[in-house]
DNA sequence: CGGTTTAGGATTGTATACAATCAATCGAAA
DNA sequence: TTTCGATTGATTGTATACAATCCTAAACCG
């Protein structure tokens, strides 16, 4: 049935249920565990915590298993830091190499949605047009192996977002700032061909939408201290190893 | 005996072959044949090639394993970028992280080899600051994400450095531009707390070895046309299809 | 009483056996 | 002659059996 698919089936899951807290930061991942829950034999489980751990979100120790690294508000930030990183050099690299003709059939579209009615529908089409934006970018940037990148971040992006989906209540499903406004300040650049301003504006795109997910995802959740202070407080002890 | 670091082992040893051209891009890997080349079961090569899946050196085909990606000057370059993008995002966290003392006593040690004769131990001993630069400021970015990811890179890049030492001949292993002097640029601006300026430096100095590699690797290659022209022309077809 | 050591169980890592899938070839019918 | 389908050989993906390693804890000596 599922042969030849089981170890992503079985990455997806992992991620899904991490990122919904199921699985609490440092938990030992016991292969046998996993095998039985998920109605497999122990080798898919291997090779998916081997992928799991490119992806950084376990750790594999010889001989000691795989253990999961943390995971908060911090965590979701550098991710979402590292995605504005790469998507931001990728639209540099697009500009440019883009036809104006696609540009401007997007935009259209675009902002014919930024002044409909808030439906369902017009959200379904909104999360559409960010999909498809984002994917022109990445297969246009000019360098195989940042789309890559892009791609491998965008499966930790999807199920970051499918997550916040679930937590949250269907209240203010649609408050959301304008995704639409967003997007078209981002092809406005392109179709003017400064690379400058399209990465300036994909970055706040980028930011803004973090700034969502971290906010339901961990809305109740305890501050951390990670704005880390003067070097000279935490770093003392380690220079003296160190130098 | 090197129960539980065989996976490992035999990543290094791939991507060591592919760097050298043993394997030819497009191969397909069987498991099989390496498993009995490399004296092992299949089960570690299986998840030594989920790894380079990951790293983006193999693509893994459900029900029809892994082949060789492409890999040529363009590919070189492309992990250069890569590298550039989140060494410079890197230097930028790192500007105001690191003491002044610590940057002192490392500018200290440059400047002196910056001016001292060039011997193998003068060599051995750049290579050395050369790497302690890099992790001091990967530790220090603020972001332990992207100290992943660039780690992840520097397998990659010592691996491909490393083919280029087993190419070159004796002749000017000593010839190349003074990489002590890019590193004290690096330095200088850390110290003066200019995170833009110290990106700008970095990036330089990935861009001079990335030139150097691709040098050494390719001298007599053939030149690959990927100036991508003008999208008009070969994005036409393509074009249709996807608006 | 404290520290070291050494069985025992638990768990991982590796090898191997087997099932599922794919590609290629052969053959038969249109 | 060409095209479609079945068959077969090769190869992958999965399950399971076994070996190596680690952790715990109790026994043993100082």
């Amino acid at each position: 049935m599922d042969h030849g698919t089981r170890r992503q089936n079985i990455v997806e899951k992992l991620l899904s249920e991490l990122f919904q807290g199921l699985i609490k930061p440092g938990e030992r991942l016991r292969v046998e565990r996993l095998a039985e829950r998920y109605g497999v034999s122990v080798t898919p489980i291997r090779e998916a915590l081997v992928e799991l751990a490119g992806l950084g979100v376990t750790e594999l120790q010889a001989n000691r298993g795989a253990v999961m690294c943390a995971f908060g508000p911090r965590q979701v930030r550098e991710i979402c830091q590292l995605r504005r990183i790469l998507e931001c050099e990728a639209t540099r690299g697009a500009c440019g190499r883009i036809a104006p003709f696609e540009l401007s059939t997007l935009k259209a579209e675009l902002t014919k949605l930024a002044g409909a009615r808030r439906t369902i529908r017009w959200s379904a089409e909104t999360r559409r047009l960010d999909s498809q934006l984002h994917e022109l970018i990445t297969e246009r940037c000019g360098n195989e192996r940042l789309a890559y990148e892009i791609r491998r971040y965008a499966v930790l992006f999807r199920l970051l977002r499918d997550a916040r989906h679930n937590k949250r209540t269907a209240r203010d499903n649609y408050s959301q700032m304008d995704e639409n406004a967003e997007h078209v300040a981002i092809v406005d650049a392109l179709i003017v061909g400064d690379a400058e301003r399209a990465a300036a504006a994909m970055a706040y795109h980028v930011n803004q939408s973090a700034a969502a997910l971290i906010q339901d995802l961990f809305e109740n959740h305890e501050i951390e201290a990670d704005r880390t202070p003067a070097f000279l407080q935490t770093r003392t002890s380690t220079l003296a190893a160190t130098i």
